[in-house]
DNA sequence: CAGGATCCTATCCGATACTG
DNA sequence: CAGTATCGGATAGGATCCTG
């Protein structure tokens, strides 16, 4: 049978619905390894960020999708707001508990590949050396 | 210097800049956590499967997405690919070494998911009981 | 500064048909 | 069985303008 995917709990006896299209966690999974949220999730970690700042962070991503990364990562609970109502305004964002045991293997992900990667010379910073 | 990504050793002087969009990491990140990568690669610690029998456990894929995940994967030299050249042809699928391990922080994701999510009760097979 | 609204393009992706 | 090729709709995502 072509099974589970429950490498833990799961009797093997029950249908396949490995990765459902339904399962809730498939929703939140894509969340965090959305385009954008792997790199706001990553970025938190360090110190809590304003909107701007991790907009330089990242470097890319516009401001809508910072946005919407944002708005959706807050919605899961793994990202917190915190709004001074001064003028301007800031807006502060960083990882709730939640987040940060949820980045922690994305930083494990991001390392692992980092290391791998430039073995030992060719820089890759070729981009602009200004 | 624009590198980074240091989360580690970076000193709260530098500038800010965290993912350069041309940092080679980023493509293979993004492979890694694109939308049928991820369940790729989990699929396949469990054990390696044939073309049909990734189709069958990830619900919802493609055969299209499936190839084109499998291509990318096998390029990033995450997944291996062996082709057994009888009739009907069989082709299988398994990770690397490299592969494993970077499946490893996506497996600890998922589980700290699926363990957050489902508090308890609720069973999310509700889809279709046909 | 922090974003929402709008428009428009690129790409993702599924369905279908076809090949070895 | 294990794909490739092509088409078309859906969605992601960038650019710009605008508001509190």
């Amino acid at each position: 049978m072509v099974g589970g995917l429950q490498f833990k709990g799961a009797e093997p006896g029950d249908r396949y619905d490995v990765f459902h299209t339904d399962c809730p966690a498939r929703d939140m999974v894509d969340h965090v390894t959305s385009r954008w949220g792997v790199w706001v999730l990553i970025s938190l970690r360090r110190n809590d960020l304003r909107f701007f700042e991790l907009r330089e962070s990242i470097h890319g991503i516009s401001e809508k999708m910072l946005a919407q990364t944002l708005r959706v990562l807050v919605q899961d609970a793994l990202v917190w707001r915190k709004v001074e109502p001064t003028t301007p305004p800031q807006v502060t964002y960083g990882l709730t508990e939640f987040g940060r045991e949820v980045s922690e293997p994305l930083t494990d992900l991001f390392d692992l590949i980092t290391r791998r990667l430039p073995p030992a010379d060719a820089p890759h910073r070729s981009r602009a050396d200004d």
